[in-house]
DNA sequence: AATGAATGAGAATTCATTCAT
DNA sequence: CATGAATGAATTCTCATTCAT
């Protein structure tokens, strides 16, 4: 009857989507998509089962948009790296790194790399669009990076496409580990540490001698 | 009345833990444990669902199985490895990657880190399991490789225990990307030209200009 | 829109558990526990497998509860008879094993004692359970009026003990016999005349010659 | 080759069925017959469980030649008992209770009663086999000591066919007890006393004063 | 005769989905 | 919009029965 109460809820109803796509995505990567009971994660959300059913369709639907939601910051910041134009390769690949990290290894949205190593093969056509959005698009940010620091002289010749592979790697472990077999207690990580490490050695690795401080 | 028959039956009596336990790995691999039905499991190991129960006794008996078994191998291959006296600390690393990539990336064990991946926090308890005997053991291999290069000058002065996650990770990663989006058309690799990349940028990154050819 | 709906919806799911275990009642003491079908309750109660779930965690829990169930009115009406003050003790006997016979005898709850019988070794708990809140009590009863009987002289001296069990026999075999051989068509019983005789035969054993009608 | 491995293997052959039927019946009277396994029975025989199916087509044909065969020796002392020729009906009727009390209540025969009345609603047909010839027959001893009892005047007048059911109440809760609860640990049941108590409290319930000691 | 590996129909249980309120 | 009771298809697991040895 009241207007405030109507924004209340309002506000709920709008927030509805974005709190059980939370919870689902947060269960889908605890448990995998097949152990995930809609129940927990409307429970979660705080919401009845049946509500579920208002904003999603299937089971299969509200995986689909875990996905989908959750790149979406991945393709904004993927945005606003392109924007970047540090003056040398080494500082842009160092600055692109550090910022995926800083995406994926501090939010929820870390568990997605894990979720889809862990579902692609249930859900193939989820996993293309997973690959031609996501990972065809970081590996052109890292291909203009390593490109740029070959044609400058700071980087040693090395081949692009299986580089840029090998570079992602490591961060990616490192998001993947956080959400497998770090909450087993296995493994006690330093992030930082292991950040630090790895940009010192990839850029030994990829520096021309001369280049290298 | 024949020796073939009762021969035959007896190897296929003995053959069939391990028919089935490579019918579960390769789905549990592929589906994940809880979307693998163990009828699929059974007919893809040629027998029926009762058969299975046999010699499991559950589907988690089984799942646990395959994880005990499918580490088997590794650890065999990590006594081996303890035996190698390379020269040098750069050709002893190197080895112990190959040989590992080959373990891995040749035969269906690979699917192995996928699985304990997706599966860590739905087993904890086998996840603590492949760490105590899988990761810790093959972390000492790699430490080993370091503290021997570090002391000899070969390589720098690093932090050995971020050195080995970072020094895992790719190793890792090809074998996953094979059993996830590899398999959806995702990126045709070449795990060849990766490796070659990988410990190319790998020695430039942990050896000591002097030592670099 | 309409109230009754509501109603009947709310009413149909408070009677539900009472329909399922009246439905699990008849069946389990029909065909026993382990040959009685989840299904075959479920459809005598008018609905489906997985509703009886919603108010049972398994078969287990069902069998738990139709005993548990079962054997509150039995308690109640003992509660009542303790109230029981007859004058003399061969009327209090004679009234406690009228009013159990009427209520094991003429409502589905006679099954109890068959379906106890039946399984006590597969569910000792529950055999435990019932011995202590029903025999144990139904004992007491009798003692009572045994008791009674002895100390105003009605009833001769006897082993009070055995005597409360040889008194029970004949009415828990009537009750047995109703839901054991007789659905079989053997022996047309008149249950009237056989508690007729049962209590003429029993009065005349028990009581003192002088007292005697 | 000798003589002797041959008669044995022989007397294990002809021992067989008479195991196996001692087992089946073990069981079948503890966990009733749908909760037995043939597995379990064929352990508890010492043989493996395709040996059972040479001697028994079905686990049905199990169950009837249990019953058949335990029935056996009640139809042996039946004829036995029937050359009873006591002067008096009081003695002939206690040495019916006791004789049929010392069969049922110390041989594993006793288990019979309990398992009829647990299984009597799955297996109609056996139950009116096990009617006609074991309780119409032991009624009918019962009915000609009553009749005698009441034609010498030494019992009282009463309804000849309920008191036969009456009688025979006691006896066989006696038994049924011994196979229901007895084993969970409920009632110190003295059998010794209970039948003393109840032969007591019968006969001065059956006979005339005049007559009474 | 005896064995026990193999089978597959059957039963308990789960859970995504629907729908009346 | 929101709920949660109800459904039934799907899955794990059991066990009577068969049959090659």
């Amino acid at each position: 009857m009241s207007t405030v109460p109507a924004d209340t809820r309002q506000r709920r109803k709008e927030a509805r989507p974005a709190e059980l796509l939370a919870a689902a995505l947060d269960l889908f990567v605890e448990r995998g998509y097949a152990a995930t009971k809609l129940d927990d994660v409307a429970a979660r959300a705080g919401v009845s089962k049946g509500t579920l059913y208002l904003y999603f369709d299937s089971k299969e639907a509200l995986f689909k948009a875990v996905i989908e939601q959750g790149i979406l910051p991945m393709l904004a910041e993927g945005e606003a790296l392109l924007q970047q134009h540090q003056v040398d390769a080494r500082s842009l690949l160092q600055e692109l790194l550090l910022r995926w990290w800083q995406l994926l290894g501090e939010t929820p949205l870390g568990g997605i790399p894990k979720l889809m190593i862990a579902e692609a093969g249930n859900f193939p056509e989820v996993a293309s669009y997973y690959y031609d959005n996501v990972i065809v698009r970081g590996r052109e940010l890292l291909r203009q990076a390593l490109l740029r620091g070959v044609a400058s002289g700071e980087f040693r010749q090395l081949d692009i496409e299986s580089t840029i592979d090998v570079i992602m790697a490591p961060v990616l472990m490192l998001v993947i580990w956080r959400y497998s077999l770090a909450p087993c207690g296995c493994g006690k990580q330093n992030p930082q540490q292991y950040m630090t490490t790895y940009l010192d050695l990839l850029m030994n690795g990829l520096m021309n001698k001369e280049w290298q401080k």
